[in-house]
DNA sequence: GGTCGTAATAGTAATCGTTCCTATTTAAAG
DNA sequence: CTTTAAATAGGAACGATTACTATTACGACC
């Protein structure tokens, strides 16, 4: 997703233009990878030292619920990174030294729901741990 | 994983049989479902109030590392189960409303793992959510 | 451009789960 | 029974996240 897309949809959902909304987007859209609030602070507090962590903690949720951002829990942390396949579901492939993501377009419920019957399937999480093409030859 | 074979692993690798072991994997058996190290906690203050988040974070620690437990992240919190299949690989259903896990026995890697040319894969999770035959109708 | 109402923020405190530390206790081997 | 290392209690410390409140800034309207 770019950042003129990102900013449509806050506008269309009544959120104001602000210069730490706009930080926090550049960021996310520069790395394009999963980033925790403590690397999204480092990289505010040049622009901004005194920047709170409420500021950042909200709008990352706010951005992850706006589907701007796609979330994930690793290491006991939040992590976020911008939206890619413009929402398409997909899975990644996380690169547990680069912190670099592979979509993996093909997903398991596909082939698997009809194995729970009965069941009420809300949602489901998939996702591979290992080492880029690049990582593994260091 | 019964008591007894529990035991049996944690005694041929030099652990000693103390009583917040036994009172820990009694009530992991009981339970058959993630659980909590408050949860632990709050059913060992019955029998031995003073007990430190230490000593059971360590335990269920090492029983993870033994595969005697099984171990996942939800909701920013470590939860640990009994280990069940006698540690053949598989997957879970967990419902979200009483905690019951159904087993998954089929791994999306089996099928994925070509799509990923010079990668390489340390390992993954795969879940799914949602409510139980029990709990959808209340 | 100025004013106004509300969203957004800074700064800080508080919370929560987890880990660390150290003196004491306990299992179990001799 | 003694001995010794493992296990534990109790509490402090830690890191990530959330909550609170006074202040600031966006942007709609005039």
């Amino acid at each position: 997703m770019t950042l003129d897309e990102a900013w449509e949809v806050l506008i269309q959902n009544q959120f104001k233009r602000t210069r730490n909304r706009e930080i926090i987007l550049e960021f996310l859209i520069a790395k394009d990878r999963y980033v925790t609030a403590m690397e999204v602070r480092n990289h505010m507090a040049a622009d901004n030292p005194g920047v709170s962590f409420d500021t950042i903690y909200r709008n990352l949720s706010t951005f992850s619920e706006l589907g701007i951002l796609e979330e994930t829990e690793l290491n006991g942390e939040r992590q976020f990174r911008m939206q890619c396949d413009h929402g398409v579901h997909h899975h990644h492939f996380i690169c547990t030294d680069c912190g670099k993501t592979k979509n993996i377009p093909h997903c398991p419920m596909e082939t698997l729901a009809v194995n729970l019957p009965g069941y009420e399937v809300e949602g489901h999480k998939f996702e591979v741990y290992g080492k880029c093409p690049v990582c593994v030859h260091p």
